[in-house]
DNA sequence: CTAAGCTCTGACCCAACGTCAGGGTCAAGA
DNA sequence: TCTTGACCCTGACGTTGGGTCAGAGCTTAG
């Protein structure tokens, strides 16, 4: 009679050594036979069990419930059968379920990227990957085309720079809100006026005529406005009325 | 500040309190304070990474990729959200081909149990869940309904009882064709008379003739024959054979 | 004063192996 | 004959996400 040693088994099936010592020890598939030394020695028959083995294994059975299944003869299995495909089907619908989920998040998480990249446009983020919305409504501008030149050039860390000095501006604004100022208040609109400095030395030249431009698309794109107010409810209106008021007191 | 106790967290949140420590053990969600008798406290904050936790785990995210998930801000977020939906994508087509091969086994085995059903409903096994193809092939002769009649009164036991018997008997018959008798011999004929006896004593009146019917059934559905020729090879057309010495050597 | 109902930490358990570690066996080549 | 390399063995720990005690402390109501 010939036999297999362990590697052999393991080659001619396709999995590892370690599961063959695994199923030997968990007894679900004990070789025939041991050669003198102690080396496992596996018949053609332990072959064929493991193929069934392997067989309800891809059917995604437990090895415990794979050994019920091979003791029992035949017929028990169909029940055994119909309960497996219940389970997968029950876990096929607990996935297509996390996927539409996932698929509402991707969307919801594209929209606002896509938001921040209009504005990073304007601002000279990296537009590369997101060109057809901000090519189309932005990509004609002199402001667009300045910052894309600047902006090539930024690293990592001058990124970060710049995102800091941004935040901390939206926060004294923001401030100012909480404490009653009014948008066309001195404090108001010196803080604005500093914005509108950060973007000139960042990204292009902009003048206080063009900020109000920009001031006003804060308010008019849902997108935009939404993410301001999120750090503050009517920052974006607020920043809007900052940048008029600071186009009338100062000129352009 | 209002804090909650661990089991009030639990109870909000739907999970065991022992996941709430397993999370505190591998630091993903930390309560913020601990009362002075060591007892955790968890603050609105705390149960707000929660409910994120527990989001991100809903979409079948490993709890390490969720840590990594909730300090990511936002930016890395959407790559992770892609890779997590791959990953859902390719776990459901494995288990949509595990359904199918499923399926094909299952319209397998449910044929088979088609081919025992019939021969169970001659021997008088309950055929009321196959009576398509059953009832159509035997339903209208006089043998499928006494045995029908019979054996609606028999239990568990008794049907263990026939098993035991007929096991024996095909047994016997398979040794004598290891042993070269012929399926005419005395021997052949004396267990396949017995066999008749059983059939007549357990579901319904079997002459010989009939028995010899039946045998050649045996041989001409390639259900029946697989089924007895797994047991011994040729074991089918030998009974057969003997089925019809025994009705030419002792008459009806 | 005690029992009930919280809480704590520590420790073992599950499934299906992967991955060493430490140590034998065997055949071929120097 | 000795060594090298390719196999083989057992034993044991790690992984993931908690479940399930066990032993012990705190607080509160009866």
């Amino acid at each position: 009679m010939t036999t297999y040693t362990i590697s052999q088994a393991a080659q001619a099936s396709g999995i590892s050594v370690r599961t063959l010592h695994h199923y030997d020890a968990i007894q679900l598939l004990v070789p025939s036979r041991r050669s003198d030394n102690g080396y496992r020695r596996y018949t053609e028959a332990d072959l064929n069990r493991l193929a069934d083995i392997l067989f309800y294994r891809a059917l995604g059975f437990s090895l415990k419930q794979i050994d019920r299944v091979l003791k029992d003869q035949t017929d028990h299995r169909v029940t055994l059968l119909r309960e497996q495909k219940q389970r997968i089907d029950e876990h096929i619908a607990r996935l297509q379920a996390m996927r539409e989920q996932l698929v509402i998040n991707l969307e919801q998480e594209e929209n606002t990227m896509k938001t921040k990249d209009m504005f990073n446009a304007l601002n000279g983020f990296d537009p590369d990957q997101y060109e057809e919305e901000v090519q189309q409504r932005w990509g004609g501008t002199d402001a667009y085309k300045e910052s894309a030149q600047r902006t090539k050039h930024y690293d990592k860390e001058d990124w970060a720079r710049y995102q800091r000095d941004a935040d901390a501006l939206n926060q004294n604004m923001a401030t100012l809100i909480q404490n009653g100022y009014a948008a066309t208040s001195d404090e108001a609109v010196a803080v604005v006026e500093q914005m509108r400095q950060l973007i000139d030395t960042w990204f292009y030249p902009c003048s206080r005529a063009m900020h109000a431009q920009l001031g006003e698309m804060y308010v008019m794109d849902e997108r935009f406005s939404a993410s301001y107010d999120n750090l503050q409810p009517g920052l974006a209106r607020f920043i809007m009325q900052a940048t008029a008021a600071n186009l009338a007191k100062n000129g352009e």
